[in-house]
RNA sequence: GCCCCCAUCGUCUAGUGGCCUAGGACACCACCCUUUCAAGGUGGCGGCACGGGUUCGAAUCCCGUUGGGGGUGCCA
């Protein structure tokens, strides 16, 4: 009778959640879903340092953030590491009494300075037979045995470690804590974990935990150690360096479906993907598909501008009402929603993140009577030519009486621009830079619609004034 | 130092001995479209680290070199 396989994500809590750790909850979600498993959540909380609550709550809600949450039924936790205290002391016990660990008075320093004394590496084992007992400060450490371990490692394949380079490792500290390694392996038998899927740094760990697993009298899991993400310089992602918080990218504006797209496509390929030209796939299309015999072995280069052109897509694929309602929680309180609403379709699809929307529509928001800001790289290039002051004069007379919509304003410019013989493209600069400030923006007679007519006119004289002042100054 | 992993366009990858004069995506460039900017369309640039084998045949298998990374804690 098959076990239902029973996968875990054990994340420290830090303060924030690596994307990097995302992307291994994302492999076990998957995995878990797709097989009919469980997705075990359990919080390494051992060092006192790291047990706060409010950062316990942070990857519980990152996680929901990219859709792993305990409204599946295939999520079970969380469970904290520090609630399993006893049983960590207890199988250090056991590996004692079976003789598989041994206690050792040496202190770090003290190791470090027989070793380099002697010319060694590592740990002499010099307390092996020394039979030593349980006391103040004694570290226990495993015996590690003679031989060979070879850790089959679904991503990998079989990766074979010599025991002779391994030295007899702490189990617990003089202090009597357990440490990771050992927590880690005794927490994962008591769970009744038959997966194990994280980062590839943790595979030199790996004949160690598997070597206790066959010490405390279980089958080892199933292993399989994903390659890391890097940086530009091909290092590991660190929190130190690098963009790394997956709470960051959200508040930018990223939305969870682009970020989750993003994250499985390193070191994997979403299925059809060559065929459609296309790696946007929906997370149901990836669930069914992720295998890890499929990942990558090399690291990968987690790559923001890709992010971005990703997001860009999935913003572009929203309805329109989500679009809206996404977009507004980015907008200012006192900004009119129903103001927002009529410009939203002509910028949808001109975003890359969400963060971005109040930048580009804010100058339909200003107190009343404000000013413009205007760019002054923008204006100087907008009222280089000499058509620019007259057309807009011109165009403040036709705006005056003109219908009040896209098209009418739109047409009515071209009549302008006619006497001047220039072309759309640039007869519309000088009436942006005015209305807007800026030579971009959204589509220019949709944001003058929106803008209305009193204010644009408004807007059109004063910068007319200006325009005209400053010309008739530089020609005398 | 020691142990382990890795090596296809700038980046992410497809490729598991012939379908590869190596395919797709992002980025970049050009053109088209166009109401600025995007989006969209078309096209382009660009890669199997190197050296030996094995084989009728190698990006694919083996060995070596070089390069990169990870680990080497009484951190997790």
């Amino acid at each position: 009778m098959p076990d239902v396989p029973r996968f875990r994500f054990a994340p420290s809590p830090t303060g924030m959640f690596h994307v990097g750790g995302a992307r291994t909850a994302l492999h076990n979600w998957a995995l878990a879903r797709r097989l009919g498993g469980t997705f075990v959540l359990r919080i390494e909380d051992t060092d006192a340092a790291r047990n706060r609550p409010e950062w316990t709550q942070g990857i519980i809600d990152a996680l929901a953030w990219i859709g792993i949450s305990s409204d599946d039924s295939h999520f079970e936790g969380p469970h904290f590491q520090s609630e399993y205290a006893a049983a960590h002391l207890e199988a250090a016990q056991r590996l004692f009494d079976a003789g598989c660990a041994y206690y050792c008075d040496l202190t770090g320093d003290e190791v470090q300075q027989r070793a380099k004394e002697l010319g060694v590496s590592g740990y002499g084992a010099w307390s092996r037979d020394r039979g030593l007992g349980p006391g103040p400060g004694r570290v226990l450490r495993f015996r590690v045995p003679g031989g060979t371990t070879v850790v089959h490692d679904l991503v990998r394949g079989d990766v074979s470690f010599d025991n002779a380079a391994i030295e007899d490792f702490v189990l617990v500290r003089g202090n009597g804590a357990p440490v990771f390694l050992l927590a880690n392996v005794v927490d994962d038998i008591e769970m009744g974990i038959t997966h194990v899927v994280r980062a590839e740094e943790h595979l030199p760990n790996t004949p160690k935990q598997q070597m206790l697993w066959e010490a405390l009298g279980h089958e080892p899991p199933v292993w399989a150690h994903v390659p890391v993400l890097v940086n530009e310089q091909r290092k590991k992602l660190s929190k130190r360096r690098d963009k790394v918080a997956l709470e960051q990218y959200r508040d930018e504006g990223y939305l969870p479906e682009a970020m989750v797209n993003y994250l499985m496509t390193l070191g994997w390929t979403p299925p059809g993907a060559e065929e459609r030209g296309s790696e946007i796939a929906s997370w149901a299309e990836m669930e069914g598909a992720f295998r890890l015999e499929d990942v990558n072995t090399s690291p990968a280069f987690f790559d923001i501008k890709k992010l971005a052109a990703f997001n860009g897509e999935y913003i572009r694929a929203l309805s329109l009402d989500e679009f809206v309602r996404l977009a507004e929680a980015e907008l200012p309180d006192d900004w009119d929603r129903d103001r927002f609403a009529a410009i939203a379709p002509h910028i949808q699809q001109r975003l890359t993140t969400l963060k971005e929307v109040p930048g580009v529509v804010d100058f339909l928001f200003l107190p009343d009577g404000a000013d413009v800001a205007i760019d002054d790289a923008s204006w100087a290039k907008a009222f280089q030519p000499d058509w620019a002051v007259p057309l807009l004069s011109d165009v403040i007379d036709a705006y005056g009486s003109v219908e009040w919509t896209a098209d009418a304003l739109k047409t009515a410019l071209e009549q302008v621009m006619e006497t001047y013989d220039i072309k759309l493209g640039k007869a519309q600069a000088p009436v942006r830079v005015a209305a807007t400030g800026r030579s971009v923006g959204p589509p220019l007679f949709e944001s003058l619609e929106v803008l209305g007519r009193g204010e644009t006119l408004r807007r059109l004289r004063v910068a007319h004034e200006r325009a005209a002042g400053a010309g008739a100054a530089g020609g005398g």
